[in-house]
DNA sequence: TGACAATAGTCGTCTAAACGAATATTGTAG
DNA sequence: CTACAATATTCGTTTAGACGACTATTGTCA
């Protein structure tokens, strides 16, 4: 007889499930960014950008991303290209770049307030507001052991 | 005055939350695939052919994937080059290719299964039980309300 | 059977991610 | 003030992911 497929500790279960969870979400606000050629990472610069009008450094940037991206540089690249967003050398600490949003790179993100916030609740609506605060606090749990 | 900061709405807040959580979750493991030079969606697909000795086509293992890849046929390439899978055409039906593990790709799996069962723990042992179950609940009536 | 849709997988090509080395600027200790 | 470590960003190269077009095989129905 074969060996019995070994049971799962409940800590993998979670972490699967978070993953499942987290790639089935993802794909619906794919299907929205994409509509303006957008990706997720870029999307999230765009909203980390609107929240410092003053600029920000690469590396700024970087500690506020939710998924973490090892070449800001050429995301930014891409980005500028584009016309989303403008870069300057500071004059004060010439290592530092400062990245800003343009007028239209501003334009885009605000348009888009509207179609995530509908995807969002499109997906999770359904939970209710206590069981997605439950949510976040479990997560928030989870979060917390971690170096 | 500037605009006030439009409030996250919930759903959204947990969404963030999720994949912060993922990504946070994803760097401990993917620091113990390093080490044998595999990636998340490689080690997912060596244990879905733990799975099933028989063999798999590719569009079955799409489809039990934890992450989609749009593109099996070349991450099966990379893993037969490396001796870890092999692939047959199937003489029933040779439309499909069967791919299944070699004794190398079964023995790697298995050497990693400890490994990974610990960094989970260490991730997410603090929680208990319980609340790793309340999470999972929380997760599945999350998935189930996508189309 | 013969045309044709459906299914399964492969391949070309472009873009993005990963990893490390390299460059530029600033802070600091002697 | 000079050497050197620390910080910030960029670049070269390899690998992986995304998207669409293409080939092969099978099922279906007139």
């Amino acid at each position: 007889m074969v060996k019995a497929r070994q049971e799962k500790s409940p800590e993998e279960e979670a972490f699967l499930d978070l993953l499942r969870t987290a790639d089935a979400l993802t794909r619906g606000a794919d299907w929205v960014l994409k509509a303006e050629d957008l990706s997720q990472t870029q999307y999230n610069v765009l909203r980390i950008l609107r929240g410092a009008p003053e600029g920000l450094s690469c590396g700024e940037i970087a500690s506020r991303m939710i998924t973490r991206d090892p070449d800001i540089t050429r995301l930014l690249d891409r980005m500028e290209k584009r016309g989303l967003i403008s870069r300057a050398r500071e004059s004060k600490d010439r290592r530092l770049v400062l990245t800003r949003l343009t007028p239209e790179g501003l334009k885009l993100v605000n348009c888009l307030d509207e179609p995530v916030l509908q995807i969002h609740r499109k997906q999770l609506g359904h939970m209710g507001k206590d069981r997605l605060q439950a949510l976040a606090k479990l997560l928030a749990a989870a979060r917390s052991g971690l170096s």
